[in-house]
RNA sequence: GGAGGCUUCGCCUAGUCCGGUCUAUGGCGCCGCACUGCUAAUGCGGUUUGGGUUAACCCCCAUCCCGGGUUCAAAUCCCGGAGCCUCCGCCA
């Protein structure tokens, strides 16, 4: 949710923001409005409300004369005092679903367009040459004993997958190297739930445009998550955080869930875009103040994070109409994937300013002990199956082996190179962990 | 799955049986002031969170886990739900 005061005081900023989505201009308009509606409804509710105390206390000191006339008019006004709540409820309904309909305010840097006007920050690493054909991270994976989609799909049906033997090594090698990293950068790891109640789906911004993507266990109202970002939100919701030293920083662990409705036909080889992985998400809380700021070091730390799995890759600035609702600014980062000779992304951070924070009721105390709304911001460090996609491909072999990078080497047995039909025992010599 | 107990304004707590100045008591903590030849003790005052109104102060409304209901009137009575604790059953 958007803070009702800036739609108040400068409507125009968040008619730009949504002109700038390509989001419908007039809901502004309606917000303001349903805005007015309430207040008016709210007032008259309040005023007959006081007069209806007054009333009641008359009722009680009445002498037995006066009693029966009191009484009616106590009664009277218990009736009307009831209509206007009835009122000012259903204004309130309407304020909120015109309140919940518009998207975070746009970042004034944020470039215009949408899905194909991202600017490319930066472009680090240099993209390997292969003189001989590559193959795509499933061919590899398969030989490597690796991957196997074929029994995940037997077992769970499409985009599921078996990690085995290396692969299964290297979903913990990452985790472990993503989480020890942030525990390095003072982040307090957590191993998230991956099922949530409502309201976390709902206050983190899943159960609206996005609400086809999301499993659902009907039968206990629960929700599979899409990524550990809905526990870590609404693990303070309803809580006034102590943000005096700095923002506070988790680094979630779970399994993320996802329907991928409506991308048939998009990557269906291999597991690139599947409906279960798990990840290693950073979320921070803290000040709006200190928002952007944060924001930039989580990229940094994101940057990092690739540069240590030694993959090639490029930073862009995500324009206005391919934002999530929540955000006012986010950037994916790209890694090259030689099967397919192009960048893509392999994770994602976004800014959301107090636009979850308000919904899920997260503040921090200002210098004058004030309780105000706290700012939130996500990002990936680490999507596991996608990760070991790009690693496979971009380190691949002539002969179908794959390099590892050095950081990944403590939780691979000290292996530097992945074989098929190799021995997953630690490697001879001190190069092993 | 079954039985019982509990949930009060930062923390602890009184109040709930038997509805009405509950405008919610007290302690701790915190803030201010006073006093004292030291930032200790003591005394006095303040200290929930939202919303409405306002230039601001004031004032008004709501808020005793949440949602309904009964009533002129609900922290208090009734129904539903959530969370925590204890016990039984089952279980990785």
């Amino acid at each position: 949710m958007i803070d009702l005061r800036l739609v108040r005081e400068q409507p125009d900023v968040v008619r730009a923001s949504q002109r700038a989505r390509g989001a419908d201009e007039s809901l502004v308009d309606a917000l303001l409005a349903a805005d007015a509606a309430r207040r008016e409804a709210v007032r008259r509710a309040d005023d007959l409300r006081a007069e209806q105390k007054a009333a009641s206390q008359a009722v009680k000191k009445a002498s037995p004369d006066e009693r029966p006339a009191v009484l009616e008019r106590a009664k009277k006004l218990a009736a009307e005092v009831k209509a206007a709540e009835e009122e000012q409820r259903a204004a309130d309904a309407a304020l909120r679903a015109a309140h919940l309909a518009v998207p975070n305010v746009v970042a004034p840097e944020v470039p215009p367009g949408g899905e194909d006007d991202a600017v490319t920050l930066r472009t680090v690493g240099t993209v390997p040459a292969y003189d001989f054909p590559v193959r795509d991270h499933l061919e590899i994976g398969e030989a490597l004993g690796a991957i196997d989609t074929e029994r995940g799909a037997k077992v769970s049906g499409a985009r599921f997958y078996f990690l085995t033997g290396p692969g299964a090594l290297l979903e913990f090698a990452l985790a472990q190297l993503a989480i020890t990293r942030a525990v390095a950068a003072g982040f307090t790891p957590v191993v998230a739930p991956a099922l949530v109640r409502p309201e976390a789906m709902e206050g983190t911004g899943f159960l609206g445009a996005h609400a086809e993507e999301v499993y659902r266990i009907e039968r206990d109202d629960l929700y599979l998550v899409g990524t550990s970002e809905v526990a870590l939100a609404g693990m303070h919701a309803g809580e006034v955080l102590d943000l005096a030293g700095g923002p506070r920083r988790y680094a979630g662990w779970s399994s993320c869930f996802r329907r991928e409705a409506g991308s048939y036909g998009k990557d269906t080889r291999g597991i690139i875009r599947v409906h279960w992985f798990d990840k290693v998400e950073m979320f921070s809380f803290c000040t709006p103040e200190e928002a952007a700021t944060e924001h930039a070091r989580l990229l940094a730390w994101e940057e990092e994070f690739l540069a240590l799995l030694e993959l090639p890759y490029r930073v862009v600035d995500i324009a206005a109409g391919d934002l999530g609702t929540s955000a006012t600014r986010k950037y994916d980062i790209e890694a090259w994937f030689p099967s397919q000779g192009a960048y893509r992304e392999l994770t994602s951070t976004s800014d959301c300013t107090t636009f979850q924070a308000r919904r899920l009721g997260i503040r921090y105390r200002d210098a004058d002990g004030k309780p105000q709304i706290a700012a939130t911001l996500n990002g990936t460090l680490c999507a596991i199956a996608r990760t070991i996609a790009c690693l496979l491909e971009v380190h691949q072999r002539s002969d179908g082996s794959v390099h590892v990078p050095e950081a990944l080497r403590p939780w691979l047995g000290g292996h530097e190179l992945l074989t098929p039909g190799m021995s997953l025992a630690a490697a001879p010599g001190p190069a092993a962990a």
